[in-house]
Parts: structure tokens; sequence; C-alpha cells
RNA sequence: GGGCGAGUGGCGGAAUUGGUAUACGCGCCAGUCUUAGGAACUGGUCCCGCAAGGGUUAAGGGUUCGAGUCCCUUCUCGCCCACCA
């Protein structure tokens, strides 16, 4: 699989270390460590005994593994690979050594773009290209000791796997999930390939960075989105990262919602739209189609400004798309001048637009608007001056004075005045000694009056305060329910807040006493005007509406109003009854698209179906798959767009399958994700004529265990063939729903100095000279050492000789090995250690593995002698990281079977428990003393603790107020006046 | 703008049912051996302090006997998506 090339910041304040040779001396007096002699030995017989092929008739239990198969690049392999693969070699090693029938193979993703590239540029036919670089690449793989089945090795470009890569796509064309359809495709000049969506980066052709332009074109396409609701749901059923899953479901962007219809004023035609809000439609105050929209030419001729609407069509065409992703990008359109559409709720005739920010690809390509409660429509109402209209209101519930059942509710219109003093920088408040509260100031609306009016009268009437200036009305009402005490009623306000700055402190005479008996005056700091000391709950909608600084919608939920009949209603509720009062079809839609298939290019599976004519589409018969790629003089993809295989005239013409009249053979091909969407069922039955697998080694192998690649093959790759197996469970030849059991990802590694690795900048680390200067176990330590392996990663060349120490220390130290026992200590060591590799290995914490490898290195180093049980033991754990070094070490020891086939050491839990225990006294939470305790009884533990001496002295004879202690671990002495 | 994640020495990083922060490795310092050291080995290495002791996990607040870990606020960084109604 080809990674795909990402920018990626350098991080800031990195040095970029100095690259050093290291000379490694030989030791004197022993024989040295020398990888390049033991290495090359072992992957020899290793390979001549076929030490890692999996069995197809062994009874044990079956296990798995799986990495994403390379494409085989020139560049050869990179650092990312021997990443992801020696992790899951590790996996797969330690399984083995458990005594499992482990399957893990390896092939060739070999068609794609790259190689065709080199092929136009050298003349190198691709075949040979490809046959040279996965040469190499397989040289490197076995270099670095990987334990592949290599009798499974698959090559996409083989004809006997793309025999079953063709087949797969034929049955999906006579399922009806492979259509032509004439799209606007996203086209890379420079390529010269139309790309999916998923390949379109930022605008631009994922591979070479060239802005992606609108070619419309005639393109095969496979269904995926009929699969959109299962690739879903099935989500649940598998063990894949949680991010991995929730990439997948924003990608697939299910969302459920009702179609409305709003019919057209003197017209049969209607505006069928598509929202997940269908309780904001009392809201509604007009309409947007967009401009590709078909219903737009058909009204046409009614239009009365028609010549602008014709020439917005053209300018909104003309826009590519990085015109449409570009920053800060102003929402444009314009009003088809005498249509007017009715709002099915209310019968209310609202006018109708066009604009681009409504996708013709997504739901009905049309929209009713509703500007007060979302963004985007309130954004493009401000700018044309459309009218915008609450009908959700937040309902809160006040927390102090909450509504008493037992008292009568009154419902009012608020006003809730905010002021604030930008000179002192604080807000004013009434405090009412009375009741004991705060608030800001609040009068009801009366009957005609305008909000800001009635916020003026109150708050002279209530402070006195004349010279203020009116900045804006903090959004919508919110709707409050509680208890007024001073009233002894209950109350439900719906309360719309302003904002004022104070300009002077001029203030006219008002009323004290009566309605304002008790009342103070007072300006608060920003820290004190806030929710939970004051008693209006609407507060935090507020301040937020204040920090915005601007208006916006109020996008969340609530409570209806002006809502006919649904006044009041809960906007849950509220969806389901107001889609119900219209006759609205509830529908789910995705934002997943079908996928772009063919690719006008040479280098990839050709499609097997023949144009006739007279019947059509015509697919070849099975018999006749596969269909091999012809052979061409010339690579280069035409100008006008066809494969180079249209230029083959003796390829394309043939007889209709059916009629046995003139017809054409199809000349796109497949694009880089066919033969990758179903490799992992061929490893099961590589050399099957016959069949893609067969059901017995469908059953003995499937599904995949545990699946680990990059991030990046997300919303490609991974769900790609999440639909193929789909299908194919669907046809019937396989038997379970999803093909993998488990999915995890790699971090990516980084140059030195966290930049990307790329060829052109010259960063790129070639494992070959890695191995060359420290071995391949050594770099596989130093991979799996160098950081949590799902996090991204720079290189240090700095860092490498630590693993390479490491293993000469391992060397060095069989010279310790003594058929004596060793002390208690380390054999209760040895047994955590192998716990913590074993547990370390299956959650893939690869690091504090090797860390704790390191810890037992340290502890063996340190003694004068050392068994040869806890030596081996330490090999064995040691060997799925360090196939090479241990498996020389193993022999010396005189073992005659490899230790990778040797069992996984057991632990016994018995050496895990401590026999005495290292315990910490605290006085206040402070470590004041440690002792040794052999008993870790309660009772015993705290007396020794309280009689410490320096405990004792720390007390000077307070009496302690508690003593808390947790079993084994700690004493904490609780003491108040220290 | 939305989603996900992260912030711990000079560097990569360890430690989460809350219980001695800085394991392990790199680098650095000193010593041993050596003609020599960019090798190897031994010891040291979070900060302040002669010490006793004090401080420290982006910043601030909270819960707790006890917080890197849980909660709130703020800041910074990375990744993915991005007009999806």
């Amino acid at each position: 699989m080809k990674e795909k090339s990402k920018k990626i910041k350098l991080k800031a304040n990195k040095k970029v270390a100095v690259k050093k040779t290291v000379k490694i001396k030989p030791r004197s007096s022993f024989v040295a460590y020398d990888p390049a002699k033991i290495e090359k030995k072992w992957q020899k017989v290793w390979d001549v005994k076929k030490l890692y092929a999996a069995s197809d008739s062994s009874k044990a239990k079956k296990f798995f593994p799986l990495v994403e198969f390379p494409f085989p690049s020139g560049a050869g392999l990179h650092t990312g690979h021997v990443r992801s693969y020696a992790a899951m070699d590790v996996v797969a090693r330690k399984h083995r050594m458990m005594g499992e029938n482990v399957l893990y193979p390896i092939g060739w993703d070999a068609f794609g773009l790259p190689t065709e590239n080199y092929a136009i540029k050298t003349g190198k036919q691709p075949k040979l290209v490809t046959k040279e670089n996965t040469d190499n690449f397989r040289r490197q793989l076995k270099m670095l000791g990987l334990s592949f089945d290599w009798s499974r090795e698959i090559n996409t470009t083989d004809p006997e796997y793309y025999k079953w890569t063709q087949w797969i796509f034929l049955q999906m064309y006579k399922k009806g999930l492979a259509y032509k359809d004439k799209i606007n495709i996203n086209w890379c000049p420079k390529d010269k390939i139309g790309l999916a969506n998923e390949e379109v980066v930022n605008g631009c052709c994922e591979r070479c960075g060239t802005p992606v332009e609108k070619r419309e074109k005639e393109q095969w396409m496979l269904a995926i989105t009929k699969y959109a609701d299962r690739l879903d749901k099935d989500l649940d059923s598998v063990n894949y990262l949680e991010k991995i899953k929730i990439q997948q479901r924003n990608w697939i962007g299910r969302s459920e919602g009702v179609e409305l219809d709003f019919s057209i004023v003197d017209s049969n035609k209607g505006i069928k739209v598509f929202t997940t809000r269908a309780d904001t439609l009392y809201g509604v105050t007009y309409a947007v189609l967009a401009p590709e929209h078909s219903l737009v030419s058909e009204m046409l001729e009614k239009v009365s400004n028609k010549k602008e609407v014709v020439a917005y069509i053209a300018s909104a065409k003309k826009r590519d798309d990085m015109d449409r992703t570009a920053e800060g990008k102003e929402k444009t359109g314009v009003e088809l001048k005498g249509i007017k559409a009715i709002n099915p709720a209310n019968n209310e005739e609202v006018p109708v637009w066009i604009a681009d920010y409504v996708l013709a690809s997504y739901g009905t390509g049309a929209v009713m608007a509703v500007p007060a409660h979302d963004e985007r429509d309130f954004e493009f109402a401000k700018k044309y001056n459309l009218p915008i209209r609450h009908v959700i209101v937040p309902s809160v519930v006040d927390h102090v004075n909450p509504p008493r059942p037992e008292k009568q509710t009154k419902v009012r219109k608020n006003v809730h005045v905010i002021v604030f003093d930008p000179a002192k920088n604080k807000y004013l408040i009434i405090r009412n000694q009375k009741f004991g509260w705060d608030t800001v100031v609040i009068g009801g609306i009366e009957e005609g009056e305008e909000p800001l009016d009635s916020a003026v009268r109150e708050l002279a009437e209530e402070t006195g305060y004349t010279d203020v200036e009116f900045k804006r009305i903090l959004g919508g009402p919110v709707r409050a329910a509680y208890f007024a005490k001073h009233k002894d009623e209950n109350r439900v306000a719906f309360a719309t807040a302003l904002y004022f700055e104070l300009k002077s402190e001029k203030r006219q005479a008002f009323e004290e006493g009566g309605e304002n008996e008790g009342n103070e005056i007072m300006w608060i700091d920003p820290a004190n005007f806030v929710p939970g000391k004051m008693v209006n709950s609407e507060l935090p909608y507020w301040l937020e509406r204040i920090s915005l600084g601007k208006d916006g919608a109020y996008t969340g939920g609530g409570v209806l109003i002006d809502s006919g009949s649904f006044n009041g209603t809960d906007t849950e509720i509220a969806k389901k009854e107001i889609s119900k009062f219209v006759h609205g079809k509830v529908i789910t839609k995705y934002k997943l698209r079908d996928w772009v298939f063919s690719r006008q290019r040479y280098w990839g599976e050709p499609i097997p179906l023949v144009n006739c004519g007279k019947c059509g589409y015509v697919p070849l018969s099975e018999k006749d798959l596969p269909l091999i790629l012809p052979a061409v003089k010339k690579y280069e993809p035409t100008d006008d767009g066809e494969s180079p295989l249209a230029a083959i005239k003796s390829w394309v013409n043939v007889k209709c399958p059916t009629c046995k009249g003139p017809a054409k053979r199809e000349t796109d091909t497949m694009p880089q994700w066919a033969g990758s969407s179903w490799y992992y069922l061929r490893y099961a039955d590589p050399k099957n004529k016959k069949e893609l697998i067969s059901s017995k080694q469908l059953a003995k192998w499937q599904p995949v265990d545990w699946y680990n690649g990059g991030m990046e093959h997300t919303t490609l790759h991974l769900l790609y063939s999440r639909f193929w197996h789909k299908f194919l469970f669907d046809i019937g030849v396989v038997k379970t729903k999803e093909p993998y059991a488990k999915r995890t990802s790699h971090g990516l590694i980084l140059a030195e100095g966290g930049a990307k690795m790329s060829k052109s900048v010259g960063n790129v680390v070639n494992p070959d000279e890695i191995v060359k200067l420290y071995g391949a176990d050594t770099l596989r330590i130093y991979e799996m050492f160098m950081g949590p392996f799902d996090q991204a990663i720079a290189w240090n060349s700095e860092s490498m000789i630590g693993p390479r120490r490491f293993i000469e220390r391992v060397w060095n130290l069989s010279r310790k090995v003594k058929k004596d026992e060793s002390s208690k200590e380390i054999d209760s060591l040895v047994h955590k250690t192998i716990k913590k590799v074993g547990d370390d290995i299956e959650s893939m914490g690869f690091n504090t593995a090797i860390s704790s490898l390191m810890i037992l290195l340290n502890a063996f180093e340190k003694e004068e002698t050392i068994s040869k049980g806890h030596y081996q033991s330490f090999l064995q754990v040691l060997a799925p990281f360090a196939p090479h070094v241990t498996e020389e070490l193993w022999m010396v020891q005189g073992n005659k079977k490899s230790i990778h086939q040797a069992p996984w050491p057991q632990f016994d839990p018995k050496k895990l428990v401590a026999t005495s225990f290292n315990i910490v006294v605290q006085i206040n939470g402070k470590v004041r003393a440690t002792f040794v305790s052999d008993s870790d009884e309660e009772g015993v533990v705290k007396k020794y603790a309280l009689l410490h001496p320096v405990i004792v002295k720390w007390l000077s004879g307070k009496a302690p107020d508690r003593v808390i202690y947790v079993p084994g671990k700690l004493v904490n002495i609780v003491v108040s006046g220290l």
C-alpha cells in the first residue's frame, strides 16, 4: 500500500542532531558480537527449515496477524514499514511460541501510478520495474528477520491474482453495484487521472499536490453508499481502536432527518428539502436551492431576474474546489424573484434563493433556511437582510428557586438589562437584602412595547442610570422556570437580554421603597458576575453571547415558541410531531459518496467488460478471466483522458460475447485500491486456481485476528475492504460480516528534527544502512523502543547506540551463566519480567516491554553468576524482538531446536507476590520516612510506622488524628497543627 | 468552525481502579583501563540549598488524608474533517 504524502510541520526549537558514525570495536578475550555474520546465517537456516510456514493441517489454535502489504516503490523499504512489520512480527513470534498456528503473510500491492510514471520516464516495462522492486523489498524484509510465511507471497499484478479481483468486480456488476455514470470527477492535470474524493486533499491531488480540476466524464462507480448503513453499524461488532471507529463514522457521516415538501406558488412543482431540525420549521424565512438544482432551470422562465440568475449559476460553476474551500469564504447567492415557496407548517409564502453554500450532492440539494437556528443560514440572512425568526429558546430551571408545585404559575415576557462599565470593568447588579440575592435589572415587557424601551425604562426606574449606550440584543430569548419569592408565585419567563455600556454616572431620581425596598445598587467585578452567584439562571447564556462578541444562531435544543400549536414543546419531541404534522418522510442520509472506480491509466486491472452497440455493456464470461493486461509500447495517458489501452486496436476490437456482433472492450482500468480490498483472503489459499478461496481454507483462517496499519488508510483502504468483504458475504463467498476482528495503527516515523521524511529533502533513513552499521536486531529494538507505538516520533540516530549496547551486554552476559541457583530477588524479577513482557506485547507497549528487559539485564549484571534457567527464560522473552542474537546464544547454550519453537516461558504467580514490603510513611501527605517490613498486616505496619524514629521526631509528641494505610505500600499519618 | 488526542528533566519517554513523579534509554559530568578515545567499564545527573529542608508534571482553581492521574477555567501543540442542512 502506498503511504499518503502529507505535509508535516517542523516542530519548533528542535535541533537537528549531527549524524555520527559509530565504530564498534571487537572485544579482545571473547568472541565478538557480529550481527553481519549471525543474522545472515540464521536467516538462511530459518528459510531452509521453513520455520515460519503456517500449517493448513495443524489442529492448534490459529492466529492470523496482518500488516498492510507494501507498494513496492523504487525507493525501497522505509522506516515506517519496519515499525509496523517488526511490531506485528513480535506479536506473531510470541503467539508462535505460545503454541499457536500462526499465519503471518506478506505480498505486494504492485499496481499503481508511481510504477507507471517510472515506466513512462525510463521506457522500462512496468512488469519489469515491479519485478526489480519486489525483489529488492523481499531482500530487505528478509534482512530484517521478519517471520513471514514466504510460501504464501501474493502479488496483485499477477494474472492469477487479479483474475479474482476482476471476478469480484463482475459479481458487483451483475448485482448492479457497478454502474457507469457521467459525473464531475476530480481530475489531476499532471497525473492525467481521475481521483476519488478520498484522494483529493485540500483541493489538490494527494500524490503530486497539483490543484485538482473538475471534468465531466463517464466513470465506473461502485455503490458503496448502499452499504453505508452496515459499514457504520457493524463497527459496533469489531475491536478497532476507538479513534479509528470515530474517523470511519465521521467519514460515513450518517445523519437522520426528514424530507419535507415546500410547494411552489402557482405551480405543480415543489421543493424537497432535507432537514435534521424539523422542530425549527416555523422559523423558516426562505428556501435555498443549490445552483445546479434541476428545479432552477425548470423555473427559469418564471423568474423575473433571469439574467442575474443565469450569471450567478455560470460563476458558481467556474469556481473550483480551491475557491470553495478558501478560508473565510463569504456565502453568495441570488433570489429567484417571482418564485415563492409555501411553508407546509403554516402555509406562509417564503422567498426562494439559490446559493453555493448549498451542495447539490448532499441531501436533496435544497434546504429550508432557519437563520435563527443555523449558523450558515444566519450568516446568509445577515448579508442579504432576510428576516430572522426565533422559534427555539433554551430552557432552564432555576437551581436556587425552582418552581414550587403548590403555587400558581404565571407566564411573562421579561427583559434582562446587562450594564457594563468599561471604565471600571464592572457590571451593574441589584442586591436584595430582604431575600438575599443578586440579580441584574429585570423588568416585564408591557403590551405593545419594544424590548429596548422596556429595558431603558426599567433601568431608570430601578437604578436611576440614564446615560447608557445600547450595544445589542443578546440573541433570542431564554425560557426560565423559577419561583418568584417576592411575588409568591411560579414564573415561566421568556427573557431577552439587552447589553448596554455605561457612558456616565448621570442618574435621575428613582423610587426607593415599595417594590425596590431592600435593594442595593452595586457594581461588581466580572469575576463575581458568574452563574451560581446570581439569581438569574439564564446568565450562562448571556455571558456566552457577550463573549462571542457578535450575534449568532442558537443551534442547541430547548422549547418551541411562535410555532403554532407546538408552542412549549421540547425540541426532540417537536422534531417527530412537526414532521408528522406536515407529512415528512423520515430518512437517513450519508456524507459518503459512491466510489469512482475507473482510471484512465495502463498499470491496473483491466475492467472485464465489453461494450456492444446492440447489447450495451456485457460482462466477460468467467472462464475468460483473467483478462490479461496487454503489453503496450507507450504508457502515457492521452490528453483527451483515454486510457493507453484504447490505442491497441487488436485488443479493443472484439466480438460481443452475447450477440457476436462487433464490440469494443472497456479500456479503463481499476484503481490501486481494488487489489488491496480483498488480499487478506487470498493468503489462506494463495494458489487456488478454481476459487478465490476454498471454503475449507476460509473456515480455517478467517477472520484476520489482528490488523495493523497506518491511520492514513482509515477512510480509504479500510473502508473499501470492509465494503468488498460485506459484498462477498452477501453473495456467500465469505462467512463473516467483517474482515478484521481487531485493527490498530502505528504512528508515523518522522525524519530527524521532526519533518516528514521525503526523498526530495533527502532526509530519508535507509534501513539497509542501519542494518549494515548496527545489525537488524538493533534496528528492530530501536524502533520498538523509541516511543509509544501509536504516536508519531522523530528518528534520532544518536539514540541508536542504546539498543546496540543492550544487545552486546546480553551477548557478554553468557559468560556469567553457571548452573547455580540465583537469588530469590532475581528469581522474582525474572518472573515479573516474563509477565510484563507478555502483557506489553499484547497491548502494544513494546517500549515498556524492552525497558523491563533492560531492567532485568541490569540486575543480572550486578550478580556474580546467573542460573542457566533464568538466562534462557530471558533469551526466550527477548527472542520476538531480537530473533537472531537470541537464536545464536540459545544454540550456544546447547539447545538443538530453534528458540523460536521453544515455548513461551510461564511465570509463577506465587513468585510475583512480594515477601518484603517497602513501606512509605507520610505525614499529611508528605513522605517523611521509608522502611522495609516483612509483613503487610495493617496493625503491624502502622505500629512500626508510628515508632519510626524519624516519624517520632516529626510528630514531636502530637497525637495523630487519623492513620491511613494502603496495603503493602504506604502509611499516611494525618496530624493537625504541625 | 467541528471531532479526537497530547503537554512530565537537555532529549525520547515511564508511572492512571488516585498512593515514594522523573523507570528505561540517549546525552552530559567525573573516574578506571588505555599511545589515544567519538570504544568499553564504574559512579553521578529534575531544580534551589553547605546542610536540615523546600520546590517541581503547560498556567490557575477545586475535590481528597493524598492528584501527573479525577473535575472546572485558561493557554499551547498535533492529527483528522471541514458550508454535509
